[in-house]
DNA sequence: CGACAGAGGTTCACTATTATCACCAACGGT
DNA sequence: ACCGTTGGTGATAATAGTGAACCTCTGTCG
């Protein structure tokens, strides 16, 4: 089926959609919030771009309003046009609008980070976080995708996905260490699917970044399959045998809910 | 300076930039709120590219999470990247953020439309709507680019736009006609963008979109150059003399507020 | 002050990239 | 079974993108 690509082989694999395209989707990632504007030399710097290359899709984005220049510091950022694209999405699908609030509720009850992603390739991309008003907690970056493998949603989501994801995954990247206790094995990381799968929800304590652990339960589709996760995030040390159970109770609430809301259904 | 470009001229003039990219973002045009999902075959024909071409895009655009595909039409739909951009964006450009409640406030007060939009290339891309309660209002839709000649927000954003925006706008757009009222010629918007800059804010009568009046204030940056515009569109039939000043001091003064909450300077 | 390093931006010869057509399998209505 | 669709695929022709070298400007350092 799949077999025969091309000939070619330059890189590693990576035919069929378009590379340029994907080039300038790829400066599009490099733009978070604690880097908001970037330059064009570090820019191409960062995607190990030539500066004309990178200008030539600077300017193309910024025709459609997906980048936008400063006209001080003549530095790059993202643009507009991504809000009036999210308000079209969320028009017909919402998500972030009805995962908020629930996750505020989420990060009250618990007194933890909460946060929802959804699956996007072999990534999972943040829609939501609430944060419990609360000195010390855990700190997640709305611009970072997360690893399916390293983290609580990643196994959530990968538990009852799609027929077959778990496979493709394995077989298409390599699985980054993160920290000491990151699953780095095919073995290993088969093994925490089954667990996640039958607890029901994904548990992880440290894999991701140390000293973090996190609860996260599946977001399903109306085919009874997941498209996403729903995680609460805590310092390792907080997490008690007893609050465990009670967190993963009010997070598979919270996932059940918005299962629920989106016209999924829950295993 | 800009004298030379290539010497091919296939078509009108629009080179330096990447085209392969442009024509993957203008597939994303193509979705709205009332035409969320669309499948390959029809997608390809808006477009008026070859199937095969149209389909890279969009793995492409998967790839990157903008785009999804609904696993059982197989339609293809925006994807959830654009809310984790959109996030992004309003983390560190809080816009939309601010920009809603004002609206709201506009609308209750005005009990008409109102909208904001930020400047885009040659258009204006909306960021908000806000929409009173009453029966015969005017809808916007949040997916259509508003032309620059046609509507009140253009004008108030080319009467104070960045030096030379006009001039460049004039000689690269033709001047689309969309109802009898339109401006459709050089002079013609030469004069209302003259008088609009006295006046402070624009000022149309069925020019977009026939029966549909609206009043528009610039928004401005620190340097004092709009770069959006805020606006009430009303039934053309209520507009009396009265409510006109009376609607145009309220956007006035929305806008400069937005203006003052983004840093901004009102001239 | 003059030289230099780095910034943003531009040019043009070279060539790797994408466009296009013809095709396949599957579905739905007549 | 047919016809008109759909989504999806592959091989060749011709287009479109690449990137080293270059320009200009700003700021810094000896």
């Amino acid at each position: 089926m799949a077999g025969v690509r091309r000939a070619v082989a330059k890189r590693t694999g990576k035919q069929i959609a378009v590379q340029t395209v994907d080039k300038a989707m790829k400066l599009l990632g490099y733009f978070s919030p604690s880097l908001p504007e970037i330059g064009l030399s570090e820019l191409a710097r960062l995607a190990a771009f030539d500066k004309a290359a990178t200008r030539r899709f600077l300017v193309a984005l910024s025709n459609h309003g997906f980048i936008e220049q400063n006209p001080e510091t003549r530095a790059y950022r993202l643009g507009s046009a991504f809000i009036r694209f999210a308000r079209i999405r969320e028009a017909t699908r919402p998500l972030a609008t009805i995962v908020q609030p629930l996750l505020e509720l989420l990060a009250t009850e618990t007194g933890e980070t909460a946060h929802a992603s959804i699956a996007t390739g072999s990534q999972l991309v943040t829609i939501g976080i609430a944060e419990p008003q609360r000195a010390t907690r855990v700190n997640v970056d709305p611009a970072e995708r997360l690893p399916l493998h390293a983290t609580a949603s990643g196994l959530a989501y990968l538990a009852f996905a799609p027929e077959g994801t778990l496979e493709t995954f394995l077989q298409t990247q390599k699985l980054a260490r993160h920290t000491a206790k990151t699953p780095i094995t095919a073995k290993a990381l088969r093994l925490l699917v089954g667990e996640t799968r039958q607890r029901g929800y994904g548990l992880v304590e440290g894999t991701f970044e140390a000293e973090v652990s996190s609860i996260a339960a599946p977001l399903f589709d109306a085919s009874g399959t997941a498209y996403g996760a729903v995680a609460v995030a805590s310092v390792a040390s907080r997490f008690s045998d007893y609050s465990k159970t009670d967190i993963a109770t009010k997070v598979l609430a919270a996932a059940n809910k918005i299962s629920r809301a989106t016209g999924g259904e829950p295993a």
